[in-house]
Order: structure tokens, then sequence, then C-alpha cells
RNA sequence: UGGGGCGUGGUCCAAUUGGUAGGACGCUGCACUGUUAAUGCAGACGGUGGAGGUUCGAAUCCUCCCGCCCCAG
């Protein structure tokens, strides 16, 4: 059973409601993955996000690289055996570390060399290796090496990392159909990533480049690395319209729950983002009157739930002022308990996200959902 | 009783043998967008145990008092 985009509807503004079937089980779409970098949602067991109804788990290929390894995690029959996840697995290629490790790398036509963040060792990362990488990990999605850049950057600087980030993604496709050729196609999926900073036209042209590539999906990448919302979502506007309807569409790294409605009406099929769980570390919980920082003296003798109209296990068994306490006590439960609230937030909001849609009525949602969390908790 | 040492924001400590007090933690708040992140940033709070003296100037020097610690009896 190969990769397969299932497209159940699109609403009139152009929200789509959809199924991506992968090898390892299918995806309802508009879809959130919870982030996994290293082979694990921090603070998350495998089991929980089972039943909070997560379907897929994005993981990284420069992490899982240079820890355990990947040939590791091959002899050990492959990322989902390692971890022990049944379900569908989308790898990050490692592009976002050419942003995020800035000060750590060094891009040249021929890929990134990275000196590694834990040991300071050199490793070349190339548009083929990191194809090598998920291939080894057993990766659904796999997800072309790009270069992605800060906001905000030169026409000139958008212009070579686009060019550079087609120039990769021809390579990985290339790559990808030798591989698949080899071993026979076992259903995975390439992704492409279109970049061009936040120059519409850029965007425009390299969602065309892309397209004639033909990928297996289409993601929009750089986007949401500083800039205005407003400016995310015209270059998301820009650019899904150049997509082929049949292939789902993948904007990485967003974003804020009040935000998520905006991307989907733009035909955003699937997203990422580390917001709940690294929030929930730091003691940002997000509920459904908008954001509690748990840590506020406020909360001390609050016993109410996180979020009163929650369902989760977490909200119908701690209070707020349980929650505080663990956090200003340092105990890591703080960060389980808020970590899986968030989570269940995130995975719920889609959830109630695909309904909208189905019932015409996503607009209205989005606008609600605006006003109450922008609201306040009590 | 004698000898020695020490008293600095809530706590623990700094402050070139005088130049108008700084840090850590804590506290309060904020930020996190394909995770180098159980992280980061910001702010509030003391005029240095008390009284007096020397000095242009004292947390730093002198005198006395108060409190605590150590040693010896």
């Amino acid at each position: 059973m190969g990769f397969r985009f299932e497209l159940l509807k699109t609403d009139r503004f152009g929200a789509r409601l959809g199924r991506m079937h992968t090898p390892h089980g299918v995806v309802d779409t508009p879809a959130f993955m919870p982030v996994g970098t290293a082979a694990s949602v921090k603070g998350m067991k495998q089991e929980a996000l089972e039943e909070l109804g997560a379907q897929i788990l994005l993981g990284n290929t420069y992490h899982l690289y240079l820890r355990p390894g990947h040939e590791l995690i091959r002899k050990l029959g492959g990322l989902h055996r390692f971890m022990a996840w049944p379900r569908a697995i989308l790898t990050d290629s490692g592009g976002y570390q050419v942003f995020s490790l800035a000060d750590l790398r060094k891009v040249s036509d021929e890929g990134v060399t990275f000196r590694s963040h834990l040991d300071g060792s050199e490793h070349l990362l190339t548009p083929e290796k990191a194809l090598e990488i998920q291939m080894a990990l057993g990766s659904d999605i796999m997800m072309v090496l790009d270069e992605c850049i800060e906001h905000p950057a030169s026409e000139e600087r958008a212009r070579k990392a686009a060019a550079r980030t087609l120039d990769w993604a021809r390579r990985s496709r290339e790559a990808f159909a030798k591989k698949t050729g080899e071993s026979g196609a076992w259903g995975q999926a390439l992704f492409g990533i279109v970049q061009g900073g936040t120059f519409a036209e850029m965007r425009k042209q390299s969602a065309r480049d892309l397209v004639e590539l033909d990928f297996d999906g289409y993601a929009v990448g750089g986007l949401a690395v500083g800039e205005p919302h407003a400016l995310t979502c015209e270059m998301t506007a820009e650019v899904t319209p150049m997509l082929p309807a049949g292939k789902p569409r993948y904007l990485m790294g967003v974003g804020k729950p009040e935000d998520i409605p905006d991307y989907v009406r733009q035909g955003i099929d699937m997203m990422d983002c580390v917001l709940p769980t690294r929030s929930a570390r730091h003691g940002c919980i997000f509920t459904s009157a908008g954001r509690v920082l748990i840590r506020q003296a406020r909360y001390a003798d609050d016993a109410r739930p996180l979020d009163i109209l929650c369902s989760c296990s977490v909200c119908k068994r701690y209070s707020r002022a349980y929650l505080r306490h663990l956090f200003m006590a340092g105990e890591i439960l703080g960060a389980v308990l808020a970590t899986h609230h968030n989570v269940h937030f995130y995975l719920d909001l889609m959830g109630r996200i695909r309904q909208a849609i189905e019932f015409g009525e996503l607009t209205e949602f989005s606008s609600e959902l605006r006003l109450r969390l922008a609201a306040g908790p009590g």
C-alpha cells in the first residue's frame, strides 16, 4: 500500500478535507504533527500520543543521524520499531537546522557542513545523504534538503536559497527514484519544499519548478521565522494555488492555535510546530480561553483545571494550583502534564477544524476561535 | 570570663587594604512557530546590625553598643 492522498472536500474558500494513506496508516487532514525531533515527543509516551489520536509524528534527520545514528536505527528495524510508534512518521531533512544552527554550519552548492552541536565534529549533509538517512530511518514521508533562510532576508539572498533548494530538490528526486527503484517502492513519499523568502513571485516560481519535478506532496518552508502572521498568510496564499490539488500541502513549522485556521483556509493540509510541546515545558498552557502562564502568582490557589472546557486526562484530574506548584518546584511532572494537555489541545483543535470544514463553517469557527482565545483565562 | 571571627536586598555571597554596592538563587512578569531550548529575556527589592567619629568621600578606618559563630577556661 503506497502513499496516496485522498481529497474529500474543498470548501468555497479553498480549505480542504482529506485523508492521507501511508505505509503506517491513515492521516486525516488538515493534520497537526507533534514534533518528536530525537525520536521522542519531549515529555510524552507513545501510548499517550496514540490515545490523543496523533496519526503522524515528525522526526528529524539531522538529530537522529548524529545520535543514535541512522544505521543503528536501521539495524533495529527502522524508526517506527525503534521508537515503538506504529503510526506514520514524517522526517524533516535537516534543512531547518541550516537556519537554526546558523553559527554551526556552512552552506555550499554541494550541501551543508554542520559542526555537531553535540561534540563539535563536522558532518556534510547533502541532498542525497539526507535522503539516504531518511530511507534508513524508514520514514513514511521524507523531506528534501532545503535552505531555510532568516527573516528579513534580501531578495538576492532569497533567490540564491530558492535556486539552491530547487537544485537540491532535483538531486533528491533523482536519488529517490533510484533508491525506490532499487529496493522496490514500499510506498514512502517524498515532499519538495517551496522557498523564496517573502517574495511572492519567487515563491510562485519555486512552486512551479517543484511541481514539474512531481513530488508526492509539497511543503511551504521558510515561513514563520519571525515575519508577521499576515505575511506568512500572504506567502502561503500565493503558493497554494500553484500546487496540484490532488497532492497534500504542508506548511512547515506552524503555528499558534489562533493562526492555524488561517493556514487551513489557504488550502494547507499539514502542519507541525514545537509550540505546544516547548511552550508546555516552559509553563505556557494553551486553553480554550487563551494562554495560561501557569507560573503566574494568580494561579497559586486556583483549584480549577487548566482549561475548564477541556476533556483531557490532565484537566479531568489536576488543578492549576498543583500544576503551578510542580513548575515552581521544578518537578518534571509539571512539564509532562502540561505537554499532554497542550498536545491534546492541538489535536483536538484539528479535529474541530476538520469538522468545521465538513459543515462548511470554517470561517465562523475561525473568528470565534480568535475571539475566545483573546478573551483570556478567568 | 578571656582571645579571635563575622554581621551587606527574602536567602547565600562579592565589592582592587576609602571613591556614592554587584552576582547567584528566589520572587514578579514576558517571550517561545520544520526543537542546540525542563529554555531565554526583563523587572522589583538593599544604601551595608545600631550610634558616634576620622575624611572632600566610609560596606571598607577608629570608638562604643547589640547579635551570632569559633577557641580557651
